[in-house]
DNA sequence: AATGTGTTCAACCGCAGCTTC
DNA sequence: AGAAGCTGCGGTTGAACACAT
């Protein structure tokens, strides 16, 4: 087992994708759609390993991410997210389908991390205020098990925790909110993030030409329209078990439903 | 203006689970 | 049933950028 074959061949190249690159991988999948990534250097030309394919197809070209500020409710979802699930990112992912599990990674370790650390020492250790930023670290730890690698959890039962992931994260959800009452309830959604200004920290002339690649694809990405390809052929060409699939390619739901479906009483 | 330091984020690495043969 | 291959995940790294001195 171990690692794929592609990795250790020489010639496969790495570091930054190349805006041709990201070009031949984008009209690839929007022939194919995502999925059979071992087949996507082969059939394209690129020289790259069928892994960072996907990776940049799932970080960075996938159509519905929104780039830019985190905004302070996807913030709070974080962080209780992640006092909830622990580092499991793809998890937490989940409930914010317009980021990528490696975005949301980034944003914690390098923002909510040591917000949560200023709090705790802010606040002495005792208020919590926020209810997370005490679980943070060692509910992190219990939840995600040790090592923070997929916790070994019998098949069947991973199921049923996942599904009492969902029924805490809205309890956490409804509780934050709580706390902070929201003006999104009722006001336009928040999550509508414009694409950064050219002239944004971090926003370079490559991540421009990307976006745009991403732009191209929108149409695409609609459902009904003609393109055909979309995100029902990336959810069936995707493999079929993981009971926490993500919203692939699907039209992200605004931010608004997202917490309306999590505060669901109804559901499950 | 030049240099040093800190921050950010795209990409890589290795492991583990799932599927296929 | 077991081995091999593929995909997905989380941790980590390092280059690029921003800010401070």
């Amino acid at each position: 087992m171990g690692r794929p074959p592609c990795c250790d061949k020489v010639g496969v190249k790495k570091g930054p994708w190349t805006p041709e690159e990201d070009l031949m991988l984008v009209s690839y999948v929007q022939e194919h759609g995502p999925g059979n990534w071992r087949a996507v250097p082969t059939n394209t030309g690129l020289m790259r390993c069928s892994k960072s394919c996907r990776l940049r197809w799932t970080n960075y070209l996938r159509p519905g991410i929104k780039r830019g500020n985190f905004t302070d409710q996807e913030e709070k979802l974080i962080i209780h997210l992640q006092a909830l699930l622990g580092n499991r990112w793809a998890a937490i992912a989940s409930y914010l389908p317009e980021r990528t599990d490696n975005d949301i990674k980034n944003y914690w370790n390098t923002h909510l991390k040591k917000k949560l650390k200023k709090m705790q020492a802010g606040e002495g250790g005792g208020g919590d205020g926020d209810g997370a930023a005490g679980a943070s670290e060692g509910g992190a730890v219990a939840t995600a098990g040790a090592g923070g690698k997929r916790p070994a959890v019998p098949k069947g039962q991973w199921e049923r925790r996942l599904q009492t992931d969902i029924h805490t994260a809205r309890q956490a959800l409804r509780d934050a909110l709580s706390l902070e009452p929201s003006p999104s309830a009722s006001a336009p959604p928040p999550a509508k993030v414009e694409p950064l200004p050219a002239t944004a920290p971090g926003y370079t002339t490559y991540a421009s030409s990307a976006e745009n690649i991403a732009r191209l694809l929108e149409g695409w990405l609609r459902p009904g329209s003609g393109g055909g390809k979309g995100p029902e052929a990336s959810g069936s060409t995707s493999t079929t078990a993981t009971t926490q699939q993500r919203p692939q390619c699907a039209a992200p739901p605004a931010f608004s439903m997202l917490e309306s479906w999590l505060l669901d009483d109804g559901m499950g």
